[in-house]
DNA sequence: CCATGGTAACTTACCCAGAAGTCACTTACT
DNA sequence: AGTAAGTGACTTCTGGGTAAGTTACCATGG
């Protein structure tokens, strides 16, 4: 007969690093629906169905959890933005193909553009500075399509392009938090409405640009 | 020859409007600096040189104080969108003009924009129902525009001019923030730059809009 | 084929700082 | 004297973080 106790420790079977991808997908989800200030390891415990010190044995605290998503969305976010400046389009049809690149990425794992743009993520050196790294790479990129758009108006102002860029950063946040909101919605279906509006904002384009399948 | 006791108590001369508006704008500073979730009423009261009960006195509960900052922000921004789109202008003047009383409206407290989209706020119904009435009427007046837009590009899909709503929502917010990160930068610079980078994407204008003090 | 011990995966039960919220009280103005 | 403005000092509770122990798996030696 079983003991007196019930007590349910001792391993699942799970091997650690599998049992930390796990926990990053979780934890994932939760501070991208309420926010790191807003989020409890309690809670995300609970989720994975595991208990508190099991994270704090492989994260060391909250801010390691996050710091964990934001290495696993970082690194994706940046993979994807500079593979697709390296294809060399320019103008309404790099805008498409690189949201339809993001879409795809974003796919299996939508938290991790929320995680990465989360306002309330912790103000420690630690932090800021991986954000930074992320952030600086990705803006780079942005940065140079804008200033190539702004200089064929005769515009070669810094402060512009910093701005614009800002903006168009926000197209693409408004469009990924627009397709978590509207979960009916394939990837092709966002990649075909992008090119619609991108259509209906600077006119039709020349040619199709490559999206879908033909690139992935 | 004073008590013994040095006791603070006692009235101010400060009378309740008063100070429950100052309490309002510097609660508004920290909940749009930390987001809801990361703002503690200690360090509100403490930056308001007051104590912690007085606002549990006036307001309730920290979920209370952050209502009527809500109300304040909500009031202003829902009537800046909806006076300035009796305007009747149409395209690139609209977005520009709105931007403009945008700036002018938030000059005074930035803080109203980034608490009125705090993604921390509380999930309550009270709070949730209050900020969905003011969004839904920002998001009506844009939505119209958009229409509009998108008619004249031949394309009335409701779901587009919804997307396509989310993203200009998200160009102010990036132009908005931008302005906070930039403090140098007066709102006549804001709307030069807006003009500017408008003019960038969709082409010169055919007329001037009315800005800046032609219609404060 | 079984005992035995080492290790990795896990949990229960706790500590403690800090933040929400409350009570009884004090002071100033009219 | 009455009332509005205001506070010190509490209670309670949540949530980050930890100490110490429990259970399962897996290697070895008999």
């Amino acid at each position: 007969m079983g003991k007196a106790t019930t007590s349910r420790a001792g391993t699942k079977g799970v091997a650690r690093p599998e049992r930390e991808r796990q926990i990053v997908d979780i934890a994932g989800r939760v501070f991208a629906e309420h926010g790191y200030a807003g989020t409890s390891l309690t809670a995300v415990a609970e989720q994975a169905g595991i208990s508190k010190p099991l994270i704090y044995n492989y994260f060391g605290s909250k801010e390691g959890l996050f710091s964990a998503c934001l290495t696993c969305a970082g690194e994706v976010l940046v993979e994807v933005i500079e593979r697709t400046a390296r294809l060399g389009l320019v103008g309404q049809q790099r805008v498409i193909v690189t949201l339809d690149q993001f879409y795809a990425a974003l796919e299996p794992r939508p938290w991790m553009w929320r995680v990465f743009r989360d306002p309330t993520m912790p103000a420690t050196p630690e932090i800021t500075a991986q954000h930074d790294q992320y952030a600086r790479r990705m803006h780079a990129v942005g940065v140079e399509g804008v200033r190539e758009l702004l200089h064929l108006a005769g515009n070669d102002d810094p402060l512009d392009a910093s701005a614009m860029t800002a903006a168009w950063v926000n197209v693409f946040d408004a469009l990924v938090n627009w397709w978590i909101d509207h979960p009916g919605e394939s990837r092709a279906d966002m990649t075909a409405r992008t090119i619609r509006l991108s259509g209906a904002v600077f006119g039709p384009m020349e040619s199709a640009p490559p999206t879908g399948a033909a690139l992935d």
